[in-house]
DNA sequence: TCACTCATGTAATTGGTTACATGATTCC
DNA sequence: GGAATCATGTAACCAATTACATGAGTGA
């Protein structure tokens, strides 16, 4: 399981339940989700498999914590899961099924908005992972005028885990994009069609050949 | 739940488990999927709530057919749906998780052999979906110089419905190509990486500044 | 006769979400 | 005194996968 991996690839320092949740919050939300109820009964399990140990301590603030450390084990299974072969997930996209079966509403302007209101969440993840970017450049010291590019820049200035944290975000930021110039494209095509629509009248176009099946 | 609504959109015109679970591996794969398993009792419960009928029809070939349609409630059901709001899902993606701990092995080439998979991985289904779109145009009469373009071509050829269908397909080749751009950089960043080391020993380049935290 | 496709289902398990329960400390 | 944050957990439920069970018809 991969959320067992992840707990153990943030385990390269030790942490507790609470704070490996702040990290799904923080470091690694753009492609990974715990919460709190999946992380607690996860690391018991871990711990019982051996692959982690844990130590009970005061906390500065609050009730105690529980803190967790890899073992041996731990980062044997870890580093047996990074050679393991990358495995795409098929994906299911509730708004692409929507999209899908729209054209029964016979209403373009509700798929508009429909695309407009993905274009706009879209844009708003969008910006969230460049605004990232951008303060990992300014970290780095890079000049916001290499930003732009592509990210390059940054590549080279950092070590090997920084670096590999650093592709994920720019998968991230790659998708996103695409994401919204795909529903740009959409968008025209729908205002394309209204406005033929709205000259010659409420006919569906053209030839009207055979149904074409994908 | 968002099968339900799907099954309900494909029962459009009627169709059995069988017929459904062809449906989702044909038109549909590049956004959802599910297992007969799945299916059969989705429609069931379906058919319970009143949203569903079936008729049991001999099978020309093999066994006996459980035939649904779309009741009122149904249809009523499904265009709820249809304008109800677009849900971004928060994905899981497993190879970007290891990606992201991958530094820790130490080992350059072994990211890059990890990328080039994930980049086959990508291009196939790539391949897939473009040879989809390649037939559909085909089959309006498109020709092939239109293709390499933009999807635009198509939009204005045919009715809502297969345009509808049509933007779900732009979207999954949007994102292919997205990401299989996205593997090439990280692979250009790698193999730099590689070099330089390979010039300058071991060291992990300039300054190394404070820890940066995405 | 054997393998394959057509066809329908149930059961067990996994991975994840939502809801619930508890309690200490800090800051307003 | 009350809200917010720190902190750890359990229980119920839901969606999806995997495994299992059954059997008719077709073509090599």
């Amino acid at each position: 399981m991969s959320l067992d991996h992840i707990l153990l690839g943030m385990l390269h320092k030790p942490a507790s339940g609470y704070d490996l949740k702040r990290e799904f919050e923080q470091s690694v939300r753009h492609f990974w989700f715990a919460e709190l109820s999946q992380i607690y009964p996860a690391l018991k399990k871990l711990e019982q498999r051996g692959l982690l140990r844990s130590d009970v301590v005061p906390s500065t603030r609050g009730p105690e914590r529980r803190v967790f450390e890899t073992t041996d084990a731990g980062s044997e299974e870890l580093e047996q899961w990074l050679l393991s072969e990358p495995l795409v997930p098929k994906d299911r996209i509730s708004y692409l099924a929507q999209l899908f079966f729209m054209g029964e509403l016979e209403d373009l302007s509700a798929s508009r908005q429909f695309m407009e209101r993905l274009r706009g969440a879209m844009a708003t993840r969008l910006a969230v992972l460049e605004a990232i970017e951008a303060e990992w450049m300014g970290a780095m010291g890079v000049p916001p005028e290499a930003l732009r590019v592509d990210g390059g820049a940054l590549t080279e200035l950092v070590d090997d885990r920084v670096f590999h944290m650093y592709t994920t975000l720019r998968m991230g930021i790659h998708s996103l994009r695409s994401r919204v110039e795909w529903c740009n494209e959409t968008l025209d095509a729908l205002r394309a069609r209204q406005a033929r629509r709205r000259k010659f009248g409420d006919l569906p176009s053209p030839p009207k050949k055979a149904e074409v099946q994908a």
